[in-house]
This record gives C-alpha cells, sequence and structure tokens, in this order.
DNA sequence: TATTGGTGGATACACCGTACGGTAGCGAAG
DNA sequence: CTTCGCTACCGTACGGTGTATCCACCAATA
C-alpha cells in the first residue's frame, strides 16, 4: 500500500489526538507510517497543508448530519457536531478560527450553513447573511475554544482541591483574595457547577435568537 | 539598567508585533536586549510563560478604558478596546481563547466586564451571569479571530484581483464553480465590501440583545 | 588571604521543518 | 535488447528552536 494523503492526515490525527497538536511533528508521523519523514513531502507541500488535510477530514464528520426541514434545526445540528468534533478532536479547537478553512468538506458545512441561515425569517439581503453568519461563526468558535481550554486546564489541574491549590491555586486565591475582582471571586466558589454543554446549548439559542430578530 | 519582565515583555511584543507569533524565538528576544538566550530564564519560568506575560501587557492597555455610567457603555467599550488591542497586535488573537488569561490586568478586564454585565437588566442570578459572560467572550473571541485571520490573508493575497486569482484564486473559484456552494459562492463575489468595524459593532449588538433579553 | 554565593555567559542536547542529491524500478521509444 | 526519461522512494544535512547544565567571574564575608 502506497501511502497517500488520506493515510498521512489519518495517521497525523491519530497522534494528535493522542499528543495534541504541539505533539505533533513531521517526523512522528512518518515514523508511525513506517516511512522516512521526507516521504510526506512527496504528498503535502508542507506542515501548514497537512493541518489543512487534518482539519478537513474533521469537517466531513461534521458535514455527515442528516440536514433537517427547518433551518433552525439545521443549524443547531451543525453547530453541535462541530462542538462535537471539537471535543473529541481537541487540536481542532487550536486551529479554529486560525487560518481560512477552504477544504472541500469545511466548505460543504459553510454551505449548508449559510443555506439554513439564508432561510431564517431574520436574514433578508446579502449583507444580512454574511453578518448573520459572522455572528454564528464568531460565537462558536469563542465557545468551542473557551470550553476545550477550560477541560484542558481542568484536567491538567485534576480539578480536584489538593492539585487544584497546588497548581493555579496558590496565586488564583491570592489574586482573588485581594478584594480587587470580587465579582470574578463569585464567579470562581458559586459558579462552578454548571453543565457545559447546557451552557453551549443555551447561548447559541440566545444567539440565533438575536440574529433571526427574535 | 538589569533587564526586568517588563522589559523583555516590551521587546517580545516589539518582535512579535513586526514578526509575528511564529517570528518570536527565544533567542531573538535576547538578541534584541543584547543578552544570552539563558537570561530570560532568569526572569521566565518557560515561553509559556513569556507569552502570558505578552498578553497581559495587552490587557493593561484594554483595562485603561474609561468606566461608564451604563453597564452597556461599559461592556462595549471594553469590547472595542480589545478589539483594537488585537489589530494593533495581531498575535494577541492568537492567544485569544487559548490558555487562561489570569494575569492582573486581565483579571481587571475580566472584573469590570462581569460587573457591568451582572447590572445588566436580563442578567438576574449567578448563573445567567456566568453565562452571559461565557456567550460575550466566545462572541469577542471568535468575531476577532476571524476578523484578524482574514485580514491576513486579504494582506498576503493583496486583495487586488490580480493576486487574488493567483494565490487562493484557482482552486477556490474552481471549487465554487462546481456548483456545490451556490451560498458561499454568492457570499464570495457579491459580499465583500461590508465595514469591519462596522459588522463587529452591529453583531456585538445583537448578541447584547440577546443577552439582556431585549 | 581564602572561601563563599550569586550573577552572566557559553556550550550542549534533543528536536524541529524541510532543501537537496541520489537511486531503483519501469513503461516507452529507438 | 537497449536506452531513455519518469516516477517513487530514501538518507543526509542545514539552520533553527526551547532549555538544562556547567563554568568563569566577582563582591562580600570569615
Amino acid at each position: 500500500m502506497p501511502l497517500s494523503r488520506e493515510k498521512i492526515a489519518a495517521a497525523a490525527i491519530r497522534l494528535a489526538d493522542r499528543h495534541g497538536l504541539d505533539g505533533l511533528s513531521v517526523r512522528k508521523i512518518a515514523k508511525e507510517l513506517g516511512v522516512g519523514p521526507m516521504r510526506l513531502y512527496d504528498y503535502v507541500l508542507n506542515k501548514a497543508e497537512l493541518l489543512d488535510l487534518m482539519v478537513d477530514v474533521v469537517y466531513a464528520r461534521i458535514a455527515e448530519v442528516d440536514s433537517h426541514a427547518g433551518w433552525r434545526e439545521t443549524v443547531l445540528a451543525i453547530a453541535h457536531a462541530t462542538r462535537q468534533a471539537a471535543l473529541d478532536h481537541e487540536w481542532f479547537s487550536d486551529l479554529l478560527g486560525g487560518r481560512p478553512h477552504l477544504g472541500p468538506h469545511a466548505l460543504a458545512v459553510g454551505e449548508a450553513t449559510a443555506a439554513a441561515l439564508s432561510r431564517s425569517p431574520g436574514v433578508r439581503g446579502i449583507d444580512d447573511l454574511q453578518r448573520a453568519l459572522g455572528a454564528l461563526n464568531a460565537f462558536l468558535i469563542g465557545a468551542i475554544r473557551r470550553e476545550v481550554t477550560e477541560r484542558r486546564t481542568a484536567r491538567s489541574t485534576g480539578t480536584e482541591e489538593a492539585a487544584w491549590q497546588a497548581s493555579l491555586g496558590p496565586y488564583l486565591t491570592r489574586m482573588l483574595r485581594t478584594g480587587r475582582y470580587p465579582t470574578v471571586a463569585r464567579l470562581v466558589v458559586d459558579g462552578a457547577h454548571l453543565d457545559a454543554e447546557e451552557t453551549f446549548s443555551h447561548n447559541l439559542t440566545t444567539v440565533l435568537d438575536g440574529i433571526t430578530g427574535a
């Protein structure tokens, strides 16, 4: 079996899932495939293009969501699929919004989203559509990015009180105890119990309501 | 004058402004300061902490915005200051949402934002506040990130029709001509004339309206 | 004077992306 | 049958990265 862009992307995704984007190198991908590092450059222009490849593979999975009759259901399905993809491949969130996603499957997802949004009541002309798409994508990018970094820090500190107090704890509790950040302090101590998915859904409908002028 | 975290951060910011985050290395910062590379590690634990330092310097400038009487004016001012800071230091957008911003000035901005939002009519309890803050920050992160990457690609392709057609053009026009992405195609050809700041403001008020339930 | 402690510098290691030269197979042309 | 060009594979090498470690100095103390 002679190697291919698909196999390279699949191997890269496996490694990135395990060790993150920082732990991903051309050499390691090559080793995973049992070839010399330079072989990859027969199929890929440079590492950036390789990342674009990986991103588009993820978009392919996102594009698999069934399209619904209602525009809103369609947008919700795409948004949740995107979030779920980012939770499955946390490195995806690192690339989100970082460079234009122009792969065929990314374009397909963009097309589905734009088509759905254009059927929303609040969106009249093409300018409305551009703005609405911008607002939705901005929220998606930011929300997913935030959730993933939160999950990462939670995992690294362990969420356990002991590890937490040992790592960020000293600095942060000292900061919060200065009394200069009362609202933030209240958020930290009282507001850790919200479910992530529920929050995402809630804020997503909020944004959607804003877009459609509901 | 014996070197300090502030001077290191300032030099790093100068370099990052000129050559981007990728063009930033410990060695170059040290050279800019006229010292050996290892000196920096007397003031900074590792490169990640150095980036956090840079980020907090930017937040210091954002925190300088005057606080207004109305909660909405305050939020708007902070949001626009953040956007402007990211346009002045494009590398800032690369770090936005990537790791928790816990520097003193970042916390100050967070505190000001949270305090203002908590005075909004639609935000009642602490759970509402957490959700509202999440939605606002998500939009901010995503919108700024998107705008900066758009600006970067526009600059790299030149926006001129000639350079555009030469770089992304062939691939993208070929893709769009397949007819599989009609809505996206319409957006690309018809919707390039919107002012970025106006779009940002528009979508920001949309999100804010959604949060406050207006 | 001898010793200590801390400060600044150089060297070194492991790794990174990738440019480049070389070679083995193979179908087509002479 | 030979020879050409072409493609697919391969290894080595270069300049860069973050950072650990050792080392030489120099002021203050005993």
